[in-house]
DNA sequence: CATCCATAGGAACAAATGTACTTTAATACA
DNA sequence: TGTATTAAAGTACATTTGTTCCTATGGATG
């Protein structure tokens, strides 16, 4: 059910782990050993603590010693979204692997100045940006440096900007739609301004 | 730049919140004072915390008061990505407006115990979810509350998991994929697990 | 120059808190 | 039944830490 394969965990560990997981999503910072001590029914704060060592034993948490409120989740990152495994789209092949990676967005975020953009239409549809999309872009420092094939968007100066693959034939610059139903646009380097390239994509259904 | 307007924040009042936030990404709890106090490079808490007085008078954070390391970020934009605007996948009909909004992954990670996949397969391609795509799932609690039409992931035993289309039609239920090439499945409903329905689909590039 | 105000330094205190220790109860096992 | 193991209760203590004072300094303002 959760993330880390809770077998190893006594019913009393766990109730624990899972409380603490919750308080600090709730609240960003770590509960006492005395507020885990009363969510946990218990008049001593010796139990928490064997508890808490448990936990640290077996890897799911740790602690600055000596420190209040100091605890860390270990095995959740960024953002504590577990990838529970893999998941087949195609046949029933797949089943949930004890991969233990984390949904992470550090990577993309890693690029300066990110920006996102919400995509109006279907032309892209066929890379599978659908309409209302989210699309995060990193800035075009240097035009040159695209590759052909790259999503990009663009701004046609009087007409907008637009989200397409980028293509550079014999000094001229195609923008191509992923949708069969639009034309390629023919466009002059100096028409054009490249303003980012796409590094992920983000859709909330 | 970032999230929120800095433009209220004397430069010692943001370095101070940028240096917390920055702690509280990477130890996922709050900083003492005394810790603030060195990194802000002071010889005396007192001035610390006339810094974070400012900053919970003017929105930035919280705490619990006389709590140690209670800090709470009030109104952190999970990741700081501007939304600049929207772009057309269609014609060229917008342009970058000042849509003042942010790239906002909160709403999903407020959802209790969500967790990742990666998908394989063609299967959803239909629905825009591509071979290698991140999915986010919420575990679902309660199978009845499922509507037809929900992207889920399911559990066949013996068989795998599958990420797929919910229908339930006459007490049986169907797997659909979004892809001709693939058959509905047709299951009872004690033989297949439904292990979460779809909130967001990520994808690198 | 005098005044005001914001900020920094410094010290002290009480509360919160982690930790260690002992005792007691519950449980498992032979 | 007796014993060993584990967990809980209870207590005590030292440290960490938020908070409150007071004083000093620097800059802006009149």
């Amino acid at each position: 059910m959760d993330a880390i394969s809770d077998d190893k965990l006594t019913d009393a560990q766990n109730e624990l782990y899972q409380w603490i997981k919750d308080y600090m999503r709730e609240f960003q910072h770590s509960p006492s050993i005395r507020q885990m001590m009363q969510a946990m029914r218990l008049k001593s704060p010796a139990p928490i603590q064997s508890r808490l060592k448990h936990l640290q034993d077996k890897g799911y948490i740790k602690w600055q010693e000596g420190k209040a409120r100091t605890l860390q989740i270990v095995e959740e990152i960024i953002d504590g979204i577990p990838i529970l495994g893999s998941v087949a789209a195609g046949g029933l092949i797949e089943t949930y692997s004890d991969v233990k990676e984390n949904f992470d967005i550090s990577d993309v975020l890693k690029h300066k100045d990110v920006f996102a953009l919400t995509v109006n239409g279907d032309s892209m549809i066929d890379a599978c940006i659908a309409d209302g999309d989210m699309v995060l872009m990193a800035p075009i420092t240097d035009a040159n440096s695209i590759r052909n094939g790259t999503i990009v968007s663009a701004l046609v100066p009087g007409l907008g900007t637009t989200l397409k693959y980028f293509i550079k034939k014999s000094n001229n610059i195609f923008l191509e739609a992923a949708n069969p139903n639009y034309d390629p646009i023919e466009l002059n380097p100096e028409e054009v301004v490249l303003q980012g390239k796409l590094l992920a994509v983000w859709r909330k259904v």
